[in-house]
DNA sequence: ATAATTGCAAACACTTTGCACCTGT
DNA sequence: ACAGGTGCAAAGTGTTTGCAATTAT
């Protein structure tokens, strides 16, 4: 299960400290340790891990899966972000790690399209396209891992 | 690096055997050794991951990753799929866990939609779409986790 | 007071790898 | 013969969990 968190621990305001100052980056678990552990403040593992989780069921950051093999990353995406305004579509690139946020009408109608005809009711929160943007592919890049 | 089988050894040719009898279905590393040990055929998980691996790269299995914490799943393509003929997208409930996969000439708009307008080629093997399944939109069981 | 949260260490699941032995050509 | 493949068991990675101690309310 879930943990709905009810109490503010230092560790929680921290973390969401932390990941709030870095908007619009891609943050692993991982980083997030390291960061701590740089700034000499001692946070375990298994709270970042179980806050991280928590934080994305309520929508304060969101969750990225880049690749079976490579850690989860996070994006914070504020604590207030709740009456379904500015929808935004996450496009990340497999070869360079880029992350795109779409403001985009037509992808709109994908959410509608699934739910008219498929019975499915698309988060966009929680989807990511994966693929390879433009500059990846233009110049044929295959070097170079997120 | 990738392996490139030359050899046709008798273990690659039973997977193979195996993943073309159950095509359309997704079927994951550990399905396969199970259903070998079933089988009574004895075949190391190793040779099973490397071989996964080359036919994946030889385009004939396909790859999806639906989740971090669940296994990557495979299916059979043929060996001669070429054309990008069977692309189908993954539809993931975050409720009750549900994987549909939709052979769905609306949703390939969408790739072009990515490709022209915004330059990103889309991958379907890799996106996942997140969000309700028609089941559990209309129960609202807000019980089960995937 | 008491329920939630923390942190350690151990457990986990899935996948990869080192290396000696076997097999296909 | 010899490059390529196999299989075991061990190592890895990223993440989760049991539980006693700690902390927020």
């Amino acid at each position: 299960m879930t943990i709905k968190p009810k109490y503010k621990t230092k560790q929680r305001e921290m973390l969401v400290s932390y990941l709030s100052s870095v908007t619009g980056q891609h943050i692993t678990a991982g980083d997030v340790l390291e960061y701590f552990k740089e700034q000499g403040v001692s946070i375990g593992q298994a709270t970042i891990y179980r806050q991280l989780e928590s934080l994305v069921d309520e929508g304060v950051i969101n969750k990225y899966i880049i690749d079976a093999n490579s850690p989860a990353c996070f994006e914070y995406v504020g604590e207030e972000t709740h009456g379904g305004a500015a929808v935004c579509f996450h496009c990340k690139c497999s070869n360079c790690g880029k992350l795109l946020h779409l403001h985009c009408e037509e992808l709109m109608e994908i959410q509608n399209h699934l739910s008219k005809e498929h019975g499915f009711v698309l988060d966009p929160k929680r989807t990511v396209f994966y693929g390879i943007c433009e500059d990846c592919g233009k110049n044929g890049n295959e070097s170079d891992r997120s």
